[in-house]
Formats: structure tokens, C-alpha cells, sequence
DNA sequence: TTCATTTCTTGAAGTACTTCAAGTTTTTTA
DNA sequence: TAAAAAACTTGAAGTACTTCAAGAAATGAA
């Protein structure tokens, strides 16, 4: 069955005929390694849902240096809310880590299925719910631990990400240097 | 009118039926300054709706010391939303900075609710956008920032907030420590 | 299979902060 | 309104990182 519907069953139940309905909302969408989802500058006008692959969200910061704050999985849904919600320009990038595969929604796509299909406020709420208990634990990694102990704590965690992503990646994710992160490996810290 | 049912109103249309519905489902409740809403180790089991005055949000790092990781105000929701939805003990403590009046609603209140007026789904899936999108940009300030610019920055966006918390707090927000900021502020750094 | 590109490593030098300890000022409480 | 508690300041010393520059290793493309 289709990776999203399973998704939303996790939340909520819904019949075979409301399914046909919501994924007749979607487009399958594939991006190249590298490709853009989102551009600094733009109007976020739609939301992903990953299918299969990996994402970063980075912002650049003033060197010109591109700091990774969250990286989108497989059953992850990924955009700028904000930028999305209020339909300001963003000022972050979305790009594929991976060969990807995503669902797409635009705005009013979206707001045409709320409206025909109403429960799905709630799987979305409780998607959000989520999303933000997460960042909230990162913020809370951030001031909380060493930049060795952020490393050796998601390499705990998270094993096969660590693999599938290059390194400099997890450092910017993590807030440190590449080169640290370096040292980190080799125990020279 | 009532606070909360303004709030609701910004973001869709209810009825004042409705809103006596509403209503009816919260408690209010007032805090003393430094007295607890909830407190590391707890399940957080309601979740509030500020009407007046200020709260943090904090965790406690291994040395003891308390981080700061968002502020409340008037008009925000707060809780710890992962602990509240999944009812596992939460890492953080929530402390009113002044005395605070709320209105709070406890989990099981929370669901009746949403059944009994499922359109407030809606309300609060909005409200969590905007919260994690607020979220999102605080982590981008954390990536791209100074110590000082992002304490120039919040003394430029918040001039009134700032006089109504201890500067230890800001520090701590901010990521820094007091005796930093004491400099900052001094101009010697 | 080779060349080009991307990613990772290493050491040396620098810096943006933290920590500590003590004193001062402001706010709260009785 | 005095005493206690909380918040803020200061300078000196320390440290967890960053930056730079150059080379090595791994990956991808023709």
C-alpha cells in the first residue's frame, strides 16, 4: 500500500475510498542528488512528503557556509512552515542528499483536500505536534551537550544515517567544524 | 471578550455558542512567580494557554545549571507537546517568570474537546505551525549568529521583553553565559 | 581505467567564548 | 526600613572550539 496512507493510519483510520481521494491531491515527484526542493529567496508553496531518500534544510550562513538544521527522512514530511503558512519568502534551502523520491502538495491543493477530507487537520496537527517535540529536543542537544558528546550521541542513535550522509553534513547539523569532527573520529580531541 | 476566544478568532470563525463550548472545557489558574507548571520527570499532562505574563521553558544542563530553550507570553501555548501527546516524563521544566495568569486544559479535556468541536483541529494544527516555524528560525539564529548579534538582534526586535526578564535568562536563551552578556552589554567585548 | 571532483584528514595558530572568584547593585521580604 | 536574597559586573585565566592551508583518500564520470 502507498507509504503515505500507511502513514496516516498510524494517526487515524480512514476508508479505502477517502485514500483514492487524498492521493488523487498528490504528485509523485523525483529529485536528483543535489537538486533543489526549495530555494533561499522563494515562496515555500508546497509541502513533501519522502517517499524514499534523504534531504537536508540548510540555511547559509553570512561565510557563505551552509549549516544544515534538519535533515527530512523517509515518512517525513518536510517544507518551511512558515514560509508556507504566510507565504513569505524563505530563507532556507531544501535539497536532496540522495536520489529522492516525494508526494508533493501545493498550497491550495492543500487546502482543498483539508477542506474535503476535514480529519486530516488532526493527522497533520499531530505530524506537526511531532515535528516540533523534535526540534525542541534538539534545541535542547544543542545547549546541553559538548560537540563530541552531540557526535558520539547521534552516532549512537542513529548508525546507518551517519553512513548514508557525508560527514560534513553531521557537522554542520551538529554545529561544529568539519575538521573537528575529524578529530572527534580520530580521537584527537 | 475572553483572551482565548480572541485568539481562536484570528485564526477561524466561531460562533459565541461555540466559544461558551469552549470555555467550558479550561480552568483558570494563576502562578506566583517561580512557582512550577511542570516539572522535569513529570508526564505533562495540560497543556496552557497564557493570559497574562511570562513563563520559561528550561532544561537542566549536567552542571546544574538552568537553559533556557523558549519563552511564553501572552496569547502563546505552551507545553511540552512530545511528553503531552506520547505521555512519556518530560526532560524540561516550565516556571512562571512573574505572577501568570492561564488557562489550562488537561489532556483528556483536551481530546473531548477537539471531538465535541472538531473544527479547533484545525486551530491547533496553525498554532503548532507557526510555533515550530518560530522554532525553526530560533535554530537559525543559534547557526548563524554571534554571542553578540544575536543579542543585539533580540534587544532591537524585543526592547520591552527584555526589561521584563532577569538578564540571566536572556543569557541563557541566547546560548551564552550572564557574566558574557554583563560584557556585552558594557560594551567590553 | 583514468582524470576530475568531492570528501576527509592533519597540525599549527588564533579566538570567542567560559569559568572562577569577589565585589556591587537592585529587589524582595519581614 | 533594615536585612536578606537575587541579580549584575569585573578582570584574569583557561578552553573548546574555529580557521587556514595543504595533502590524502574516496567517489563519480567519461
Amino acid at each position: 500500500m502507498n507509504e503515505l496512507i500507511q502513514h496516516i493510519q498510524k494517526f487515524l483510520p480512514i476508508t479505502s475510498d477517502e485514500a483514492e481521494i487524498i492521493l488523487s491531491y498528490f504528485q509523485p515527484e523525483n529529485f536528483k542528488k543535489k537538486e533543489l526542493l526549495l530555494q533561499e529567496g522563494q515562496i515555500s508553496d508546497k509541502q513533501y512528503f519522502i517517499i524514499k531518500g534523504i534531504v537536508r534544510f540548510y540555511i547559509n550562513n553570512t561565510k557563505g557556509v551552509e549549516q544544515t538544521m534538519q535533515f527530512g527522512i523517509e515518512n517525513w514530511w518536510i517544507t518551511d512552515y512558515l514560509s508556507f503558512q504566510y507565504q513569505t519568502p524563505t530563507h532556507f534551502t531544501i535539497q536532496a542528499v540522495e536520489n529522492i523520491e516525494v508526494l508533493s502538495i501545493d498550497r491550495k491543493s492543500f487546502e482543498a483536500l483539508l477542506e474535503e477530507v476535514p480529519k486530516l487537520e488532526r493527522y497533520f496537527r499531530l505530524v506537526i505536534q511531532k515535528s516540533f517535540g523534535a526540534s525542541q529536543i534538539r534545541i535542547s542537544y544543542l545547549f546541553t551537550m559538548s560537540a563530541e558528546e552531540r557526535f558520539h550521541h547521534m552516532n549512537r542513535m542513529f548508525p546507518e544515517f551517519i553512513q548514508r550522509v557525508p560527514q560534513y553534513m553531521i557537522a554542520s547539523y551538529l554545529d561544529f567544524s568539519p575538521e573537528f569532527m575529524s578529530k572527534i573520529r580520530a580521537g584527537k580531541v
